[in-house]
DNA sequence: CAAATAAATGGCATTATGCCAATTAAAGGG
DNA sequence: CCCTTTAATTGGCATAATGCCATTTATTTG
């Protein structure tokens, strides 16, 4: 009778057709009062010269697990290394990629623009767009409807959690961490109950100093509580008609 | 200057090595006032024997897409054929399987019990087992780990949205429905504010017709509008201390 | 027919929220 | 230095939601 031993020794995982496995990221950052998306230039077959999501192979001689080969591809594009990164879902079948069946592990990253490296590295061409524009363009492979779903997923959010502080740097006033929240939620918030309820849930604090603005000067508050992946508390959705103007 | 054609024609995806991929589900029911999970035995190497969730190979020959692995598992496994089906997450690393790097696609199902195939089919030794008893036992590779993150998925639903629904049959009443959601969050709800919720959901609606219990019989109710994978609701989250016996 | 039990509802007191106006702190131009 | 403008921040309810608990209702059973 054989062993498990005897079984792995004899194991050969080439026999079999595997998925081509793949990670793609939606990065998104605020800048300029728009959210925007990275977007990298194929260099290669297939479809090279089109625009696309950041991505690659998984390298099982490299790293370690699949976040890692997400935080991998992250830093090669963009130089941030601690950003927010999430899975949001695997798509896979036998359409999306002309090599084959594909899987892919979709992720989303929030970064604090602010905090990009001074060029990105690498020789692709790559590119913030404004997210608008993005949608709008012809992407490769499956990529405009990761797009979508990533997206979806970062909006869905900013519904219940304070995930959008993410997008900002490690200090900001109320005013701009409820800006974020409008370009998201796609709304204007009315800004009491949106203090009120943001500063209940005991997320973030106080610095003590004050940011000079044009006029009152801000508070400058940071966040104090780490936020989890499956933090939620309750709506901010809760929306004012778009001021018409005078 | 070569095009994407002659790439493709010369595209050998055996060239690189490719994780493994799997689907693996945890699949739940209601039974006897307890939520329970199927675990089958693991009929071959590796891990010949040990207790599992069922899952399997992505079969890039047959299925269309990764939904259509999990779908065909499941009914394998139980013969039910429409659950409700939803991807909690993608683990894969180097260490979880000792053929090799293993990604895998994890799964929660949630099928009324009352539905289910006579006998599961198949050879292999497959089992509903209490949740809590199955948390105890020692699974195959890293599926504890997967088990309580799919465990952890559905109790978080249970807060905010009516996912418990798809653990009963078509029609219910709200007892029962309570009862269910007390289950999973593990605390007594409010019978009046749980009803007052419920139904301003307008999710559900009443048949008509009475369930003659024991006692005053209870209104019947059914699902009317289908519940998508991201539908929310203000919180069920409030809970009553536990009855102190008398 | 009364007792027991679970379903279903009534009725506030208490909290949360939405709304909007009032205050406050600078900057800039007389 | 005072007045105007603008954005940050706060005050103050009216209204809507929720938690709590007692009451009422429909059946079965002794």
């Amino acid at each position: 009778m054989p062993t498990e031993a005897d079984y792995l020794s004899r194991y050969d995982a080439s026999r079999f057709r595997a998925p081509l496995a793949t990670v793609d990221m939606a990065i998104f950052c605020v800048h300029e009062d728009r959210l925007h998306v990275l977007l990298v230039r194929r260099a290669s077959f297939p479809a090279r010269g089109e625009w696309a999501l950041p991505g690659g192979f998984v390298d099982v001689g490299i790293d370690p697990d699949i976040d890692a080969t997400a935080a991998r591809k992250l830093v090669e594009k963009t130089g941030v290394d601690s950003p927010y990164l999430e899975q949001v879902a695997t798509v896979g079948n036998a359409n999306r990629d002309p090599r084959g069946w594909a899987l892919t592990v979709l992720y989303f990253a929030l970064i604090d623009h602010a905090a990009l490296a001074p060029a990105s590295a690498g020789v692709e061409e790559a590119g913030w767009v404004p997210l608008d524009d993005a949608m709008k363009r012809t992407l490769a492979f499956d990529h405009h409807a990761l797009l979508v779903q990533a997206t979806r997923r970062l909006r869905a959010k900013a519904r219940y959690s304070a995930l959008p502080l993410k997008l900002l740097p490690p200090e900001f006033t109320l005013a701009e961490l409820q800006h974020v929240f409008e370009l998201l939620l796609g709304a204007r918030l009315e800004s009491k109950s949106f203090r009120r309820r943001i500063l209940s849930a005991d997320l973030i604090a106080e610095t003590g100093r004050m940011q000079p603005t044009a006029r009152r000067p801000a508070r400058i508050y940071r966040l104090v509580s780490e936020i989890g992946e499956d933090f939620t508390f309750p709506g901010l959705i809760h929306t004012k008609p778009p001021d018409e103007p005078a």
